[in-house]
DNA sequence: TCCAATACCGTTAACGCACACGGAAATTCA
DNA sequence: TGAATTTCCGTGTGCGTTAACGGTATTGGA
């Protein structure tokens, strides 16, 4: 009993061949009224579902996804999603799925483009993309929803552009963890600073709203008292570690810093030696790991890239190949990491 | 080009026929050595993967896996797995994976043991189970082996008793983690306190690991001159409030207290209300959430029961279905949570 | 030398479904 | 009434893999 219905059984019941079944299953035509309520109620009645190994291997179908995220060195953010992707791809490679990765240049705008194109030409069926240069990639959205390619955004939770999923973290609630560890267990007001390099050409929303949700913490809190300055500072300033420590030494008594981004290891140029300032950053690139280790920094909140784009594959495969409907923002937990848990990175 | 490889072409390519291609597929003998070497070179050159379709298709398996897990509370810790394992079995149901939880009286060891009984009755291909009881559990397992039944331990990571995989979180790095939680911005020696409430009858090793874990982690890092104190109270002792309220007042100037189990909750119970003690315990259960939430506890160490169960259910369908041998310990991240991050719990 | 055992290998029928093709019956039109 | 449609349905092939079955050399023993 319990054996799976399957299309020849129903087609016996029925009196009919499996043909017919085939095309009341997909409602393709061809059968008239009677028989087709009949195949119906028979379906119904034994629950039927069709086979996955069985339709798939008829389908035969197999799903090229792109993977567009720019160029990068060994140890650097990007080279985690990529280790994800490539997980993807084998975990996914028995059913059909396909993953290329095209990188570009981030700082030439013309290389996004190009790259860009190639991926339309290469007949891809989706995108797992990122959205660092901003309007470069809104362009190459348009392309997708012309081309009819779903995509997926990793990074980023703002859902206008049409993708089919949202792939990131809670940048605002971000900020708030970082205001709960830098605060922690400082009872009296005092003062703290965010350390926030920018780079010029590429504002960086997440950074924004992880600085609205750092100063939100302490406003919701019943901290008012805390003093938090904020000191934003492109990377591209020559004198960025000069002015950097000159901020440092103006606050009187500073007991924390958030690092709205990975940009801990710039930070800590500009820190004196001895300094017992609490830090909390982001991300696990191999420099800012290596201050977590000597105790330089004491929280990186790990946007898990690596989980960014696994997932990211994973539901557009099963967006093309099983007809599932990702949800459209996934926020992946903040996790937090201590010098105690950097051996798992 | 970009056309997955098939048994056909690399038979076609190593001039045999597919039947021989699945003989060295399968190392089932019956093929020269030369041509096994042949044919398995050109595998590896084609990155050669059989299509998961075809084969369960070919082999119209299903897999009956057992679940086995002491019966318990809605917002008690075993309703986590639970929900890892349901969400397992609607994720591979249509693989062909049918999933049945067997629960046991977690006080009633002759109920672990019908349970079990049950399980192999039912025939089942595979089991995941936890090891709450130590001696029952060992008995089950041991005719586990003696039907070949794989099975999966969760929550422990000692690799002895012939599991497939033994899915759990390193005990004693959670201990370190603990101890780097508690004195964290605490410069000059303290007072520290380790609440263990026990089970009388079933003595857990992984709060010994982290116990020893926690001890070590101060030993290391030159904190020495930390006084750390053990309390060790067997749970069902009806002064257990009093002794520790004695306990906590006996020791001046307090400033941490480390709660190696679930039981923060019953901990909190002794503690004065406008206590200033900073406290890291384990497990989300409910009672600890709403003590992160209030601040009376601020730190807690999440097991991921959830993953651990999934990931089991993952790999012993790996294990039946495609030939996968699992990773034999597996070491989930150690998942901090604090009141900020509360929210995605 | 002949036969049997062995070592290797090819062929083939499933598995359940999708879909193209073609064919018979019923209907319409001239 | 005969031909042309239209409606409805069955047959057959292929998807990639599995595994049983059988076949041909090759070797060894008497």
């Amino acid at each position: 009993m319990g054996e799976k219905p399957t299309i020849k059984e129903i087609a016996k019941l029925a009196n009919v061949s499996i043909g017919t079944v085939d095309r009341v299953l997909h409602n393709r035509g061809d059968v008239s009224k009677k028989t087709t309520q009949l195949i119906k109620e028979i379906m119904e009645n034994l629950d039927y579902v069709p086979n996955t190994f069985a339709r798939n291997l008829a389908l035969n179908k197999s799903f090229k996804i792109a993977i567009l995220l720019p160029k990068h060195q060994k140890g650097e953010y990007w080279s985690d999603p990529i280790r994800g992707a490539k997980k993807a791809m084998k975990d996914f490679k028995a059913l059909g799925v396909i993953v290329k990765i095209y990188l570009y240049d981030q700082n030439k705008k013309e290389s996004f483009s190009k790259v860009g194109e190639q991926i339309i030409k290469d007949k891809n069926e989706a995108v797992l993309l990122a959205q660092v240069l901003f309007d470069e990639t809104n362009a190459f959205i348009r392309k997708c929803k012309a081309n009819k390619i779903p995509f997926v955004l990793i990074g980023s939770s703002h859902s206008d552009s049409g993708a089919i999923s949202y792939i990131g973290q809670n940048s605002h609630q971000g900020g708030r963890l970082a205001g709960e560890l830098l605060s922690f267990g400082h009872k009296v007001a005092s003062n703290y600073l965010v350390f926030n390099v920018t780079k010029a050409e590429n504002p960086n929303f997440n950074v924004k709203e992880r600085i609205e949700g750092f100063q939100e913490y302490f406003e919701n809190n019943g901290i008012k008292k805390a003093s938090i300055e904020i000191f934003s500072i492109p990377q591209e300033d020559y004198k960025l570690v000069e002015k950097a420590k000159a901020k440092l030494n103006s606050i009187p008594d500073l007991k924390g810093i958030f690092v709205p981004n990975s940009k801990s290891y710039i930070l800590s140029k500009a820190l004196s030696k001895d300094s017992n300032i609490r830090i909390v950053g982001y991300d696990l690139l191999e420099k800012n790991k290596s201050l977590l280790q000597d105790g330089t920094v004491h929280f990186l909140i790990n946007q898990k890239p690596y989980e960014q784009a696994y997932h990211g594959i994973e539901y557009l495969y099963k967006y093309l190949g099983m007809n599932q409907q990702p949800p459209e923002i996934v926020s992946l937990p903040l996790d937090i990491v201590t010098r105690e848990k950097l051996m798992y990175y």
